[in-house]
DNA sequence: TTTTAATAATAGTAATACTATTATTAAAAA
DNA sequence: TTTTTAATAATAGTATTACTATTATTAAAA
C-alpha cells in the first residue's frame, strides 16, 4: 500500500518553497541523494549545483544555508512518520497493539518501491535520519532554531507517542523521555548495526525482528 | 575523592602527543573550552591558535584535523568513564548494585572541583560529550576510523557494561544494545533537558534523581 | 665547531560559504 | 504596442576555512 502524504513545511526553513518549482524539487531530490552519498560535512551547494547543472547562487535562492536544508529534509521525515503513525493506528483500539505498531513503524525500513512523494524517496530520508538526524539539533543555535519552531515535527511526534504510552500506563511518569528514547534508539541502533556492530547484538541483515523484540522488551519492560 | 586517571590514547589520533609538551597541553585544554563555547562546526584551528597565541601550523603539527581532535577528546572521556566504572565497582558484589552504580556514574554530572588531569577538566568533557559526542562517529569515514581502532574505548566501555548486564540476567539476549542505549540515552536526555525540554519529563535543575529513576526503570524493567 | 634534527613561523593554496552586482526574461501597466 | 516593473538567473566577487610547503630558528649530537 502506498500513502500519498503531503507535509506542510515550516516556511522559516526555506527562502523560496522548493515544492513550487522544477528547480526546487530537483534541489531537494538530488540534495538528499548527494548528502547520503558524500555525508553532510562534505556536502556543499556548489557540488549540488554542479550535479544538477545549475549555479550555486540558484540553490542559495531556495535555502539560506546547508543546515537549513538538512533540517528541511529531517523535518519532512519526522512529519511523515507522524502521519504514518496516525494512519496505521487509526483502527487499533488496544493500547499494547498501538505501541507495538509504533515500534514496528520506527524500526521497519521502507522498501524502495514505497514512493510517497514525487521528489522525496522514503528510503533515502530514512537513511539520512540514521546518518545525519541528530545533526539537525546538535548545534549552538538550537535555541534559536527551536524558537523558530523548526523542531516542532519532532516534538509533535514525541508527544503523540508519549500519549499512547500514557494510555497504556497512566502511572508512568516519564512518557516523553521514553518516547524520545525510542526514537533516538531506533536510529542509533540501526547506525551501529551497519557501522559499529560490536555496540549491538543484531545481525547486519534481517535484523528487524530481533530489533523489534529488543525495543518491545525495553518499552513493555519499563511500563509493566 | 579525586581520581588521578591517566588514559593511554590511541596514537593514530595525533601526529605529536599533546601530553608531552606545554603547547600540546594548551591546545587540548583551550581547544576543549573553545569547542564548548562556539560549537564544533564553528571551531577552527585558526581561532584556537589566536586564543592561545600560537600559529595555525603549530596546532596542525599536533592534530591532523579538527575531527581527529574531537575524537581525541571524546575518546578520552569514554576511557575515563570506563576507568571510573572499574574503580567504583571494584568492591561491589551484588549485580543489581553494580548496574545502579553504572547508571549513577553515567548520569551524575561531575563537580567542577573534580580535576583529575592537569589539562582536561571532567565537567568540560562531560559537556562536550553531550553536545558533540555522536559527531565522533557520524561521518562517512566511520569505517576507516573504526579500523584504526579509534572507537575502541567506546566499544570497551559498552562491553564492560554489557558484561554486568549479562551477570545480572544471563538470559537477556541484547546486552550490548542495552548498554549502548544506556550510554546514548544518558547524553541525549541531558541535551534535551537543556535545549528541547518537551522531549523529556525532567526539570532543568536537580533532575539527576528522576533521571536515575527513569534509567533504572528502563534497565531493570527490561531485565527482570 | 659543525652538522643534523627538531621545532616554529611565514606564506601560500584550493575550496567553502556566502553576498553583491549585473544580465536576462516574463508579466503587468500605460 | 511599448514601457515599466518584477522576478529570476548568471557572473563575479569576498572573507574564511582547512590545509600544505617553504623558510627560519633553535637545540642536540657528532
Amino acid at each position: 500500500m502506498e500513502l500519498d502524504i503531503r507535509v506542510k513545511m515550516n516556511d522559516k526553513l526555506f527562502l523560496r518553497n522548493p515544492e513550487e518549482t522544477v528547480l526546487g524539487k530537483k534541489i531537494v531530490k538530488h540534495g538528499l541523494l548527494l548528502i547520503n552519498k558524500i555525508g553532510f560535512e562534505e556536502f556543499t551547494f556548489k557540488k549540488l549545483s554542479i550535479e544538477i547543472e545549475t549555479t550555486e547562487a540558484s540553490v542559495y535562492r531556495y535555502f539560506e544555508n546547508k543546515h537549513k536544508f538538512l533540517v528541511y529534509l529531517i523535518t519532512w521525515y519526522w512529519s511523515y512518520i507522524e502521519c504514518k503513525i496516525v494512519f496505521y493506528l487509526n483502527n487499533i483500539t488496544n493500547y499494547e497493539l498501538k505501541l507495538k505498531s509504533i515500534i514496528k513503524l520506527l524500526i521497519e525500513e521502507p522498501v524502495s518501491k514505497n514512493i510517497n512523494n514525487d521528489f522525496i524517496l522514503e528510503k533515502d530520508v530514512y537513511n539520512l535520519i540514521m546518518w545525519e538526524g541528530s545533526k539537525a539539533y546538535l548545534t549552538k543555535h538550537v535555541n534559536k532554531d527551536n524558537k523558530d519552531s523548526l523542531f516542532k515535527p519532532y516534538k509533535d511526534l514525541c508527544e503523540r507517542i508519549s500519549k499512547v504510552i500514557k494510555e497504556f500506563n497512566p502511572k508512568f511518569k516519564y512518557a516523553h523521555s521514553l518516547a524520545s528514547t525510542m526514537l533516538e534508539t531506533a536510529h542509533s541502533q540501526k547506525f551501529f548495526i551497519q557501522n559499529l556492530p560490536s555496540l549491538t547484538d543484531f545481525k547486519k541483515v534481517n535484523n528487524e525482528k530481533s530489533m523489534i523484540l529488543f525495543m518491545e522488551s525495553i518499552v513493555f519492560g519499563t511500563l509493566k
